[in-house]
DNA sequence: CTGAAAGCGCTTACAG
DNA sequence: CTGAAAGCGCTTACAG
């Protein structure tokens, strides 16, 4: 298919004069090489126009230079922005390491799925785990000594390399800025309690209660799924069986403009009468009328630190769980 | 690293009594091993649990199993769902085929950055590339021999294969609606008209006044960059020079929404007084209020477009460019 | 239908 | 500081 046969290092050696160990040697940076002969070779290798080939090297080296980005899920979460957004924190901290990304999206489910076989091929160096429904195949890796890092908190207990969002002090924030607005009944739309993230931040709400040593009324507890959907849907529902409610804490911005648009279908005031809060800080947030407040969390941040873990690993250096901070942007909706 | 080393082909071979080539064969479904052998070979795989190194097959047989998704831009649009959707689409089709998508987010301005370096360095079977500012790189691409697809329209003439969406029709489509509800003066808010999508958006909105015998007045094109911010600042100085605009055609949703927004803090009603279409059909459209109308563009479809492009590449059939059609999704705002 | 052997293009102890 | 040589784990003409 190619038209004209790359160079390797046989000629790279042989226009400089060298063995191929030393071209190795000064492609590779080691620093032993006497500077004449490796100047010698950096200029062949320029005339030449020479590029390593990475797969040959990576056979030799065992290092594939190559990262995996694995979303438990199907395509539809793109719809997301998050996504995109953390893969996108990922590569370029990969990159500027010397590390690409390989991008895998699909439900991991079973130890046998395409995804467990190519993790398993040795065809790459480490792996970076979103969304993850649970933790087989990543103890099963982890045992084989694969480098990996989860983005959220683990299911299990174990000695993997995780980053997170502080979900639950987030969720304690917005619910405690509701209160302190003056909300007496404050309901909280969830997010999909089967994941992690999704228990956090009903913790945190749950926590605020506990200090004004209340206990959220039955019906105040909304279990969602983060569409837009389940936000209107439950909305509803909680109005019926809560007409008095005056604060919704959505865990994410696409179910807080599902509270947003039933409570003012039905002519309720945001925030006049019911004060909103989503989680996310998404483009939705900024959009919407009026603007909603929304709790942010710094998602290219999460990626950059999921990067950093991985080369940290690589590297051989300690790591700790890192937690990120979240902040309440205050807009019009509480 | 690892604690248990993997089986080679050597131990198949072995515990199936035959020879590596026929352990290459069966495994590379070559029809013409004899059935009892292959079947040996197949429960020694099982048995051992072996996975082949991908990346040793790939040194062997010159194809790596990777294609290259380029993104030219910075990490920024990926707020944007569109490439993280159009990725998955592309992800999907080529893991069905068997192939891997590497993921490159990067400004790939010259032919001398690490994107340019790394497709040149023979790690990659073919490269799709997305939201390219110049054919430079892609010219010397297709030179080498590489398999390449473009999505989006190509700058220069070339015979280099593409996928695009039917920009030109949406967005006739879009004007024309406007006029057959009764505007008289239809603006548009264009996008980055550096990009080949923004041009033909605006052809076709010009088509529409052509048809008409009319020009659109000095002022009714706008040159917005797709951000909501553009969207906001082009409706007022619109509204200033225009104040008897009554509809506005923006070339995606974001900007549609800052018109909106603009619109509605002058009291003007949508889309009473001025009737607005976006482009996209993104989130958004379905949670504003008035929920926007939009030109929906098939995002997955064309992420698999391009994907099945490459395949066809890479199986040496005839391709040709694929155009994807578009639909005008009618909400509350036209 | 099958095997022995060369080869893909690098890397890395080893010996000097 | 440097080179000869073995090796990484597959694939593929070639000969039978």
């Amino acid at each position: 298919m190619a038209p004209k046969t790359r160079p390797t290092y046989s000629v790279i050696a042989k226009t400089a004069g060298v063995s191929e160990a030393t071209v190795s040697r000064v492609l590779n940076q080691d620093e032993s090489v006497h500077p004449d002969r490796a100047k010698r070779v950096l200029e062949a290798v320029e005339k030449l126009g020479y590029k390593k080939n990475r797969v040959a090297s990576a056979l030799a080296s065992g290092r594939t230079g190559l990262i995996a980005v694995v979303i438990d899920d199907d395509l539809s979460v793109f719809a997301d922005p998050f996504y995109g957004t953390v893969t996108s924190g990922v590569s370029r901290v990969l990159m500027e390491n010397g590390l690409q990304t390989v991008l895998m999206v699909s439900p991991v489910g079973s130890l046998e799925g395409s995804v467990a076989h190519y993790l398993e091929s040795g065809e790459v160096d480490g792996a970076i785990f979103f969304a993850l429904h649970s933790d087989v195949l990543v103890n099963k890796l982890k045992k084989q000594g694969l480098p990996l890092v989860i983005t959220g908190t683990p299911h299990s207990t174990s000695d993997v390399a995780f980053v997170d969002t502080d979900n639950f002090g987030g969720a304690y924030t917005a619910t405690k800025h509701l209160i302190s607005q003056g909300c007496k009944k404050v309901a909280i739309i969830t997010g999909d309690i089967g994941t992690t993230a999704a228990k956090q931040r009903l913790d945190g709400y749950l926590q605020v209660y506990r200090e004004t040593g209340h206990v959220p009324a039955k019906g105040l507890i909304c279990e969602g799924d983060y569409s837009f959907e389940t936000g209107k849907a439950l909305t509803e529902k909680l109005l019926a069986t809560h007409p008095d409610v005056d604060g919704i804490f959505a865990c994410n911005d696409l179910m807080a403009m599902g509270a947003i648009t039933v409570l003012q279908d039905r002519g309720i005031s945001v925030p006049e009468q019911v004060r909103v809060i989503g989680f996310d800080d998404s483009m939705i947030a900024q959009t919407s009328r009026p603007a909603l407040s929304s709790i942010r969390q710094d998602v290219v941040a999460l990626g950059e630190a999921a990067g950093s873990l991985m080369i940290a690993q690589l590297n051989g250096e300690d790591f700790e769980p890192v937690i990120l901070p979240t902040e309440l942007v205050l807009r019009g909706s509480a």
